[in-house]
DNA sequence: TGTATCGTACGAAAAATATCGTACCTTTGG
DNA sequence: CCAAAGGTACGATATTTTTCGTACGATACA
């Protein structure tokens, strides 16, 4: 069954699409021996997967491309924040029927958030409103 | 390629096993008949899929089960914070390069984190340390 | 007691993801 | 001009995840 979109939302990034996602976010718009070299500090990938995959993400209208150039550049459609905002929309209403305080007690229990983070995020809240 | 477990992490539930282990979280151990009933309330899923998929979770040790009836009996092994938290943290590692704060940032700009919310999580701080 | 009902087991098909091989085009440098 | 290097296109294969059909055992009860 083909992909059908509901509503405004994107297609859920794969896992091996995140990856792409994040280099690109990381190091801006890229060709695909960038993101395959860098991709490849990591794990070993073909170029010819990496290419597919970044094919596919552009069919999807996850990336556009600059093909003014032999070597294409590519480019998140959204911007970094609002693909997290829905990936972490989706997260909290999965596992947290969307009650983002909930999330948060799990967060700050967890050991691995620091005393820091949870200043931090005292200061972020303080200055609200 | 057989999934290989490093340390001592369960393996990632995939999304329909998810789907199960909410039902489960949700009403407790249950029978594959009952879960499948709960999934068909949201969407068109045939009992020895279900079935299949309860049997799969087994296997991967995410699931435990009483067969001491017929009707056996489904059981998470893992507490559902224990696997909340895990799941948690894989994604900001993932999406935040493991920065609580930077993603309560991200749920506190969220129109839909709503003010009570905001002031819920609030109290939770204070009434931290 | 036999037959309809409800259960599990399990292989296999279907669908979704991920990877790769090969063809072929463009650019570069000798 | 030609060959090497490096790019894209794209079908095919591999892998993972999901769904389902069929076989068959246990239970219930007319």
């Amino acid at each position: 069954m083909k992909n059908i979109q509901i509503e405004n939302s994107l297609p859920e990034p794969t896992k091996a699409e995140l990856e792409i996602l994040q280099v690109l976010w990381e190091f801006g718009p890229s060709t695909v021996r960038f993101v395959n070299d860098k991709l490849n500090e990591q794990r070993e990938v073909n170029y010819t997967s990496t290419l597919k995959q970044m094919q596919i993400l552009t069919e999807k209208g996850i990336l556009k491309r600059d093909e003014s150039q032999m070597k294409h550049i590519y480019i998140p459609v959204e911007a970094e924040e609002k693909t997290k905002v829905q990936l972490l929309d989706r997260f909290v209403n999965t596992l947290y029927k969307g009650s983002a305080s909930q999330l948060m007690m799990q967060l700050l229990g967890n050991e691995k958030t620091s005393k820091q983070e949870i200043e931090e995020i005292k200061r972020l809240l303080d200055g609200m409103d």
